[in-house]
DNA sequence: AGAACCACCTGGCAGC
DNA sequence: TGCTGCCAGGTGGTTC
């Protein structure tokens, strides 16, 4: 499920109970995941205290006194608080054991996850240091999106390039496009400044939206039995094909795009490729 | 340099 | 019931 809003939704459950706290130990079950786990990961994090925990573009970050361990979810992983004397199951890779009796429980069936170490500042690992802009930072408006999208490349591509924009994954592009009434394979040159301050205004104020939901649902990651406890967002567009827009009745299609799957009402986004 | 495609992996579901 | 094939929320790496 992890999107930017799931994975700040998991970071703001899991923060009170894992900051200020120490590392006991780390249990790695499964010794690769998108990557190979760092082999001496619990040597060089046990007895660290974890001063903080962050995100970045869909990475957590967990700040020690040493370096960072950052922990993507990728298409199937949560992470969820529970304490180690839990029985472990299926997909359950990885045991972050605190000092306080709590454990961070990475689960992930694909295993398009990971788990990392850097040294020093988060930032200057590999995969973190050429990320694009965070779409809820101050900065992000119709102006940056504006000078982001001057390629040949479809709209919807270009918001789902984490080298430009951070955090928009597929549903919330397919999301975000629809509330600015924007064609996903409108080639992003050819927006105007008007679209992309309304684009902008889109993606804030649906993340935004959707964290907020998220944060309802934070119980379950305290129960830590169950679901992760993603909400459930009832999506305009997104798995609508077939179904009328919402705001206008027309019937909702779906194209592919880059292998991904892209929705859309061909009367409310109708300003497809309009200058080729 | 930029764009298109592939790969990684498991689970769920539709169709037969 | 059980098999097959297809689809799924991400994203780095390869190829063109």
């Amino acid at each position: 499920m992890p999107e930017l809003p799931e994975v700040e939704t998991t970071r703001r459950g899991l923060a009170p109970h894992v900051e200020q706290h120490t590392i006991l130990d780390v249990i790695v079950r499964t010794p690769s995941l998108r990557w190979p786990i760092p082999p001496q990961i619990a040597d060089i994090t046990r007895g660290q205290r974890i001063i903080a925990l962050e995100r970045r573009a869909k990475y957590l970050i967990f700040r020690l006194d040493s370096g960072n361990i950052l922990i993507h979810l990728g298409m199937s992983g949560s992470l969820r608080l529970t304490d180690a004397q839990t029985p472990f199951q299926k997909h359950d890779h990885i045991d972050i054991v605190l000092t306080n009796g709590n454990c961070l429980r990475l689960r992930d069936p694909r295993r398009f996850g990971a788990l990392l170490w850097q040294e020093g500042e988060a930032e200057s690992h590999p995969l973190l240091n050429r990320l694009g802009i965070e779409p809820l930072a101050e900065q992000f408006d119709g102006e940056i999106l504006y000078r982001l999208s001057r390629c040949h490349a479809a709209i919807k591509t270009v918001l789902m390039d984490s080298h430009r924009v951070v955090g928009i994954g597929n549903i919330y592009a397919n999301e975000a496009l629809f509330h600015a009434g924007i064609h996903p394979e409108l080639p992003a040159q050819n927006l105007t400044r008007h679209q992309t301050d309304a684009l902008s205004d889109a993606i804030r104020h649906i993340l935004l939206r959707a964290i907020d939901a998220g944060g309802s649902s934070l119980r379950d990651f305290l129960d830590g039995h169950g679901n992760p406890g993603y909400f459930q967002q009832q999506y305009t567009v997104y798995g609508r094909s077939g179904q009328p827009c919402l705001r206008c009745g027309h019937t909702i299609e779906h194209l592919r795009q880059q292998q991904r799957s892209s929705y859309f009402c061909p009367y409310c986004q109708k300003n497809q490729r309009q200058t080729k």
